[in-house]
DNA sequence: AACGCGCCCTGTCCGC
DNA sequence: TGCGGACAGGGCGCGT
């Protein structure tokens, strides 16, 4: 569900909210969604500490709870909310925090492909290591892009999607940077010209930058951890949009199928 | 090593 | 109205 917008969007939210809190009890009502440890040793080990920061590292959000970390990642209907303790909850609540006055962190993953999962310091830099560049850091630049794309012959829209390269985008976003960069998201990585990872890198920051404004795409299930949508769906160019005019040309957007997952570009926009 | 595929799980929507 | 199938923002583990 969540790539690194709604990721941000989320952890902005909570760190204004979190830190200095102090976990008081922890409640596990879905023990599958805890990676790592039975769930009793995860709830004993969060108990009492308290919350430094709360980070973004990929579509992960990372909680510093002052050597060692809680990490969570939605999968595709995962929300992190914020809520009184009175609040009503729903059937899909998966961990309860309850923190100081009144207040608890709340899991709630419909489809439960969401993991939540503690890291020591040292498990936290090996982990972190292996995963690719932030999208909108200064290494994410048009050499490091074309450089990577030389050893991969993928089709160049999974080619973005895998986190060990770039990080943070995903399946709406792929598509939305290779329309912006007017490049065919069937291309092999490794046919791009150094002109169009340049385009690729400026489409990807742009489209990231700008959903982040909007507070991310909310298409179904996606939540803010106030439990607000995000606008940026009304700014889509062709995720969602088969059949529809392209917004350029006035083309119909075309939907394919890419690793089992729909890809919407321009044909005639995009070469 | 790189790559494609199936799978994890629940809900919604569409065509018949 | 009911039912089967396709599909949904992610990521892991398997076999080749």
């Amino acid at each position: 569900m969540p790539e690194l917008p709604e990721v941000e969007t989320i952890v902005r939210g909570l760190a204004d909210a979190l830190p200095g809190a102090r976990i008081r009890r922890v409640e596990v009502a879905r023990p599958d969604l805890v990676d790592g440890e039975d769930p009793e040793a995860f709830a004993k080990a969060l108990k009492g500490k308290e919350i430094h920061s709360v980070t973004r590292r990929a579509k992960n959000i990372v909680i510093d709870l002052g050597g060692g970390y809680l990490l969570v990642n939605l999968g595709m209907t995962g929300r992190l909310l914020v809520a009184a303790k009175k609040d009503e909850t729903t059937p899909y609540l998966g961990v309860r925090l309850e923190l100081d006055g009144g207040r608890e962190l709340r899991y709630h993953d419909v489809r439960r492909f969401g993991r939540l999962w503690r890291m020591t310091e040292e498990e936290w830099r090996e982990w972190e290591g292996a995963l690719g560049i932030e999208p909108l850091s200064r290494e994410f630049t048009p050499r490091y892009l074309f450089d990577l794309t030389r050893r991969s012959r993928v089709e160049v829209k999974t080619w973005l999607m895998d986190q060990r390269r770039v990080v943070g985008v995903g399946n709406i976003y792929a598509s939305e940077a290779l329309f912006r960069a007017k490049v065919d998201p069937r291309r092999p990585a490794n046919s791009l010209t150094e002109k169009e990872a340049k385009r690729i890198r400026d489409g990807v920051q742009a489209v990231l930058r700008e959903s982040i404004e909007f507070r991310g795409t909310t298409l179904l299930d996606y939540r803010d951890s106030s439990g607000e949508p995000g606008e940026f769906v009304k700014r889509l160019r062709v995720y969602d949009r088969e059949g529809e005019p392209c917004v350029v040309c006035g083309a119909p957007v075309t939907r394919i199928v890419q690793a089992g997952r729909s890809t919407f570009f321009c044909g005639k926009c995009q070469k």
